[in-house]
RNA sequence: UCCUCAGUAGCUCAGUUGGUUAGAGCGGCGGACUGUUAAUCCGUAGGUCGUAGGUUCAAGUCCUACCUGAGGAGCCA
């Protein structure tokens, strides 16, 4: 007989047939005559509450069945005649397929801190809100690739070790084969990165934005979702070390039609959580953020607000409010601001344009006179900054004196100069982070929370 | 990295101006209960008070350093 899950049984057509289910106890209830079996195969947010009869079960086995341990039951489903669930199984056999001692089981029936939680990253799966917030980072993912792929964007697979140092986006892990105890050093004393396994210093990715230009410029329209690393010393609950990225990148794109994009697509994958992890969200709506339902509708149902740097540098200052940083124009924009501007002045996502050139990357398409450039960041209430990008610089000769005057190495990236020698169009592009997304959509406060391993100073444990 | 707060039972926490044998709820275990829903009721075991020093007749409590966690800031996604 071939396993039914816990979300085809909740479906309800299989009622007042025998039915074959196998998964993880979450608690077990009763008294001498019949025990209450709730089991969870983590395809649903929901239990399937099994009844077993006293009668029909050996003592030994029912006092086994203990809260964490794995079983196979085999039964009728049938209308619940109690309150909290439509169906039950009516259990005829059950197998305890791995037992789970209850005296040093870490997880309760009650509540656990998110703290404790994370000691625990391989077991917390089990929770019911780490079970939805994982459901919907699958979703999620899902509804990327299915976005883009309906654009007719490629996914294009852009390194994950690169030798460029260039990008400027953060402080990077180096990758070697050397042997640490034993560095092989010039006669300067300098380290000989000629030895190494690539023959010159190597780092993990902070962003695939550069070899993504290199795609668009020839394949019109690409995305990439892969892992990033960022080894900086972040302690906040919006930082990890290792997170996912999202980094569209459209040849022909001018920076409007790159805040359309970003519009939409935030709108579509927002949409496509509501729609297809309703139970899930429901449940978080219920016991992590009662706003949360309220926050994703008003984001699908409202247009962002857009404004450029500069208009929202005026309107901080007219707002009279006291901020610990004093806002001045040439200055980038603080948290509270941006939070300010989002949750107070707007009360909507807002996405800011044309910063200061000198707080932005040398990559970014300078505007006349060029004293701004066409960045946009898209901010979003609760969490910040959730979209950072821009139309790109695609005149050579611009470029090229930037990076000179920001100290960027033109011979290390000779590759991305040559596109803007050889057929150079205007572009643009954007990144998302992929777990300050899933904090928004989940409700869940730290990233920490909506990854399934965090990595983090002083912790890479799981 | 900086600032603030915290670390006491498996979990969540209380513990007075330093004072004798360290407390609760939940969970676990044992028992009661004919359908339970975080079941309920009765009973019970369980602690090197983050680590290392120091002050004191006496330290969970005060001081120093370190470790770990959380929040805020910076960096950013």
């Amino acid at each position: 007989m071939t396993r039914t899950t816990v979300k085809e049984l909740i479906a309800g057509d299989r009622l007042n047939k025998e039915v074959l289910l196998k998964g993880w106890v979450r608690t077990k209830r009763g008294n001498r005559q019949v025990a209450f079996i709730a089991v969870n195969d983590g395809t649903s947010i929901h239990n399937i509450q099994v009844v077993a009869e006293a009668e029909k079960f050996s003592e030994e086995l029912v006092k086994n069945i203990t809260t964490g341990s794995s079983v196979a039951v085999r039964g009728i489903l049938v209308e619940s005649p109690g309150k909290g669930q439509n169906v039950e199984i009516h259990a005829d056999q059950i197998s305890l397929l791995g037992g789970c001692d209850p005296e040093v089981y870490p997880l309760q029936k009650k509540g656990h801190s998110f703290e404790f939680l994370r000691e625990i990253a391989h077991l917390r799966f089990r929770t019911n809100t780490f079970g939805a917030v994982f459901r919907i980072r699958h979703a999620l993912s899902f509804a990327i690739h299915q976005y883009f792929n309906d654009k007719g964007f490629y996914y294009l697979h852009t390194p994950i070790i690169t030798a460029s140092d260039a990008e400027g986006a953060g402080a990077m892990f180096r990758v070697t084969t050397l042997d640490l105890n034993n560095l092989p050093r010039d006669e300067a004393q300098q380290l000989d990165f000629s030895r190494d396994f690539f023959g010159r210093s190597t780092n993990l990715t902070v962003s695939g934005q550069l070899e993504g230009e290199l795609g668009a410029l020839a394949l019109s329209s690409i995305y990439t979702f892969g892992p990033t690393f960022r080894a900086e010393n972040s302690n906040t609950p919006r930082h990890v070390a290792e997170f996912w990225m999202i980094e569209p990148e459209m040849a022909f794109y001018d920076i409007y039609d790159n805040m359309d994009l970003a519009e939409d697509f935030l709108k579509y994958l927002v949409k496509y959580a509501l729609e297809h992890c309703a139970d899930d969200l429901d449940f978080l709506n219920r016991m992590i953020d009662k706003e949360l339902l309220e926050r994703l509708n008003f984001i699908v149902e409202n247009t962002f607000v857009r404004k450029s740097y500069t208009e929202a540098v005026d309107v901080l200052m007219a707002s009279g409010h006291k901020f610990e940083f004093p806002v001045q124009w040439g200055n980038d924009l603080q948290a509270e601001h941006e939070r300010y501007l989002v949750e107070v002045a707007f009360r909507r996502p807002v996405i800011l344009t044309d910063y200061p050139a000198e707080i932005k990357s040398f990559y970014m398409k300078q505007n006349e006179g060029g004293k701004t450039v066409r960045a946009m960041d898209v901010l979003f209430p609760k969490i910040g900054e959730i979209i950072g990008g821009s139309q790109r610089e695609e005149d050579y000769d611009k470029l090229v004196n930037r990076m000179r005057e920001m100290n960027i190495p033109e011979d290390e990236l000779w590759w991305y100069l040559e596109t803007r020698k050889f057929g150079t169009v205007e572009h643009s592009g954007f990144g998302l982070g992929f777990e300050r997304l899933l904090m928004f959509v989940t409700g869940m406060s730290n990233i920490r929370d909506v990854i399934p391993f965090p990595r983090t100073p002083k912790n890479a444990e799981f």
